[in-house]
DNA sequence: GATTGGGATGTAAACGTTTACGCTAAATGC
DNA sequence: GCATTTAGCGTAAACGTTTACATCCCAATC
């Protein structure tokens, strides 16, 4: 049934196995009849062809590689969708790398590059704790690589990119806090070695300070973009001298970790503390109570940024590289209030 | 920088091409002196091995697939973490499709092998709606496939598989609310074509008739697996005639959906209605109230799902082929009370 | 010192496909 | 009806690697 080579098919349907290359790739370079003579031969014989001898001839793998920080976060869940359906639609499969529990430096995925084992890169998690000489602009040689949802460190800033405006959208929920009268504002970032971290925390700090409220010591604690995380986080929070009133998380599932532990604690959401999270991700509705965030269209980004890097595979890079902003929006639902008088 | 060959390091190293290829692959037939000449080659050329070239001669991708019905369940997101773990100490790469969104037949399925795509297959959904001819034992040629979490079909009795016992867990989850004093108790099941689904059925229904309860009319609804599934699938249970006082959710997300609902009508958990769960995903331990449930060990069953897979595609099988069995376990939380009085 | 054995290396074939090139025969232009 | 183009097809090379086999050389044995 299997192993059944295009000589065997070239053989039953009297023809040279070139035709039947060009019968099943360039139709129209062969004649009707020959081309059903051929056909009848390959459903004869159950013939598929060998996709190892076609990538290794035709240099390509139709394989994309993800590296993303973590599979489980059902955000990048959802970029996932957007980029597996666009990659579908484009005739690529996707593998997937995590970024936290390896050790995968940019050396190893120049080498998956180099070595040819995938067409291209979606790099979803910063790279930067890593180093980037690999990728940086200063290898000349264009390597097809496409970054979303991470804002572009300086050294990358040669690749395509997808992503939000993270510093506006931080921005948009610290005011939001503070416009419902907060003053006490703490924030859960991610991890301090990721940009998208640090332009959030930009955010927050830029609205803080125009609104002249001063950050304390303390307030601003990593959550790791993990739920258990974000208790120890949460914790900590609560047992500051000066109690927060509202904390912004820099994700969902951070959010919704720190809601717990509010809860744990005996405190009510948002009565005692409001809380706010970042994602919009499928459970952010189905809190208790359910949670305001910041929503991005995460299978848009997911989409996009396949499409681009589809872009950057098959017809090389060309024009500007402008980082593609897509649009952000605060969802309001009930986990915020006023602080308690 | 790329696209270097191992001729150019076997003329600069000023020796065969089959004496590179031999340092690289088999290091102990080759003499220590021509090992260092090749290596510095090596180094100086920037050489790494052509994978394509190599999949191609060794007629191996050293990639498997996973079929699974959502990528975005935490409990499959727990597998896929074991499978990666494995996969990569074992040398392979993952590439993951989700049955629930596209069309793949087992025919595709098949046509993948035969094609040489993957060098194996890891089915976590039931392919039984799509028919398994071409995976059914019928099929002489042995395909490197592996079924896990699910039960396994008749048809597929064939393959090596890893799962819990679904009917007996099925089972502890309703006695256990038997035993707590529930009498109406009602379940949102997966999806219909699913085995696992019908082997959650069946636990249920064996421990309401050994308790001698008669399962009403609408009490068995499903809920696709999906928070928005549940969500419908609760509304219809809080309107049925005869009201129950506890229901069994075929898995978490659905159970929190569940919760949700609930408390969307003004209801209290466990105070009015009783949940329990199932997978125990790491949501379930923060829900409001934490969600009892059936703990099923994901990881493990992700790692041993591909242990056993590599044995299939490198020693072929052997042997008999009796399911795999992991253990479960009841998970006591706080969803689950007496009924109300 | 001749013979044998074996370890190290080179030679060349093979894997299945795509494709440049050349050939034949048919179609087109006078 | 002849010359010219062109469409359809076959021949064969090429992709980079692995590996069976041949070769060579050195060491060990008699």
């Amino acid at each position: 049934m299997a192993d059944v080579s295009i000589k065997e098919v070239a053989k039953i349907a009297g023809v040279s196995i070139a035709t039947v290359s060009r019968c099943v790739n360039q139709p129209d370079k062969v004649t009707e009849r020959t081309r059903l003579k051929v056909q009848e031969a390959i459903v004869k014989t159950g013939y598929s062809p060998n996709t190892l001898a076609q990538s290794f001839r035709r240099g390509r793998t139709n394989l994309v590689m993800v590296v993303l920080p973590s599979v489980g976060d059902p955000f990048f869940t959802a970029v996932m969708r957007g980029i597996r359906g666009a990659a579908k639609a484009k005739g690529y499969s996707v593998v997937i790398e995590e970024s936290q529990f390896n050790t995968m430096t940019a050396d190893e995925i120049g080498a998956m590059l180099v070595s040819r084992q995938t067409d291209g890169i979606i790099l979803l998690a910063s790279m930067s704790p890593f180093g980037t000489d690999i990728l940086s602009a200063k290898n000349h040689r264009r390597l097809p690589i496409v970054i979303g949802c991470e804002t572009v460190s300086p050294e990358l800033a040669d690749f395509p990119s997808v992503h939000i405006d993270n510093v506006a959208a931080a921005k948009e929920a610290t005011n939001y806090l503070i416009a419902r009268g907060h003053k006490r504002i703490a924030m859960i970032y991610g991890q301090a070695s990721s940009l998208l971290t640090r332009d959030r925390e930009f955010g927050y700090r830029a609205a803080m300070k125009e609104a002249n409220i001063d950050i304390e010591d303390g307030w601003f604690v990593s959550g790791d973009l993990t739920l258990d995380g974000a208790i120890r986080a949460t914790r900590e929070l609560l047992n500051h001298e000066h109690r927060p009133t509202a904390i912004f998380c820099a994700n969902d599932e951070m959010a919704i970790g720190c809601l717990h532990e509010i809860r744990a604690a005996g405190l009510a959401v948002p009565a005692d503390i409001s809380v706010i999270g970042f994602d919009d991700i499928r459970y952010a509705a189905v809190t208790d109570p359910p949670l305001t965030t910041i929503g991005q269209p995460a299978e848009e980004i997911g989409e996009r940024v396949m499409y681009k890097l589809c872009h950057e595979i098959e017809d090389g890079h060309s024009g500007p590289r402008a980082p593609e902003l897509v649009p952000h929006r605060l969802i309001v639902r009930e986990s915020v209030s006023e602080p308690p008088a």
